[in-house]
DNA sequence: CCTAGTATGAAGTGGCGTCA
DNA sequence: TGACGCCACTTCATACTAGG
């Protein structure tokens, strides 16, 4: 499983070098001896192991670091995104909870109702491109199934964490709920990434983590919504394609660019009379069947 | 059957030499 | 001077064993 101690000090490096913009190894080294007195692990570390560090936060974090001519090192590239912050926050939850094991006499944390618990041995898995055995339950199924995957990466959506693995039955990538995951077992495999895999671009078009049928295409959807909606909309855009084309007091028009999947069909259907579909059709009269069938009684 | 102690292999770390 | 490969050493996690 992976150290947790050395987990707690990669995103101390990031954090630091966050904050800071850039940090020479030995503003880097005190404010890790800084950390360890408050967190009480040792996180103090030669410059070696520093730069292991580096290439560990690349390939876990997608976090970038450089060092300049100033004997300066600096985040050169965080692909880290909207992604990651909520993943250090798992962190220092899961971490917090450790220190405060003591106090759990009076804390009753819920049971991490995310699936974070085994959020370690995810990214050991990883980062080792070690293949997993998954026990899974999906919730419509009543039995869990045991699956072996190629763990690829963690994402997460609307505050649930998904792992994105590739199955080792039917060889497709796909996503599973972490809190849908019951228990993880390393095995003795390994598996390397395919060359020109990356979360960020899988996802690229996608809406949440429902992945699009293998022939279907990102399309161009145009949405109109009430000027009060609009506002909502705008400060919490649907997805990062989202433009907006017109906004006035009559409505507010935006521009998406995506794979038209089922999450993203349900999460137009919650903005109902609000909500009309300029383009495409295909979309409009798919939510029109659905809110037809919805008010037929007969069945 | 459970717990504490121990053995063993794997993973992490530090130091040194070399390269750009 | 920083990055990195290599090797030796340390630490950690797990399996195993003995004793209650």
């Amino acid at each position: 499983m992976a150290n947790r101690k050395q987990l707690i000090r990669l995103l101390a490096i990031t954090e630091k070098l966050r904050n800071s913009k850039e940090a020479s190894f030995d503003e880097i080294s005190d404010y890790l001896k800084r950390k360890s007195e408050i967190t009480g692990d040792d996180l103090n570390i030669t410059l070696r192991t520093f730069q292991r560090d580096i290439k560990d936060i690349y390939s876990i974090f997608d976090v970038e670091i450089k060092c300049n001519s100033y004997h300066k090192y600096y985040i050169q590239y965080d692909g880290s995104d909207e992604m990651q912050p909520r993943m250090f926050e798992a962190f220092d939850i899961l971490h917090a909870l450790k220190i405060t094991n003591d106090l759990s006499l009076y804390i009753h944390p819920e049971k991490h109702g995310g699936g974070t618990e085994n959020i370690y041995g995810f990214i050991h898995a990883i980062k080792k491109q070690i293949v997993i055995k998954i026990t899974h339950k999906k919730f419509w199924d009543a039995e869990p199934n045991k699956r072996n995957v190629e763990p690829y990466g963690l994402k997460e959506f609307r505050g649930r964490w998904y792992l994105i693995a590739k199955d080792k039955n039917s060889n497709t990538i796909k996503t599973f709920g972490l809190d849908r995951i019951h228990d993880i077992e390393l095995t003795k495999e390994k598996f390397s990434l395919p060359e020109d895999f990356n979360v960020k671009t899988l996802f690229k078009s996608c809406f949440g983590i429902v992945m699009p049928e293998k022939n279907e295409k990102p399309e161009k959807i145009i949405l109109s919504f009430s000027p009060l909606k609009g506002n909502f909309i705008k400060s919490l855009p649907l997805h990062e394609s989202q433009q907006v084309i017109i906004d006035n007091e009559k409505e507010c028009r935006v521009q998406l660019f995506i794979y038209i999947t089922h999450d993203f069909v349900r999460e137009l259907l919650a903005h109902s009379e609000e909500l009309e579909v300029i383009s495409p059709k295909s979309l409009k009269n798919k939510l029109n069947q659905i809110y037809k069938s919805a008010l037929n009684t007969e069945k």
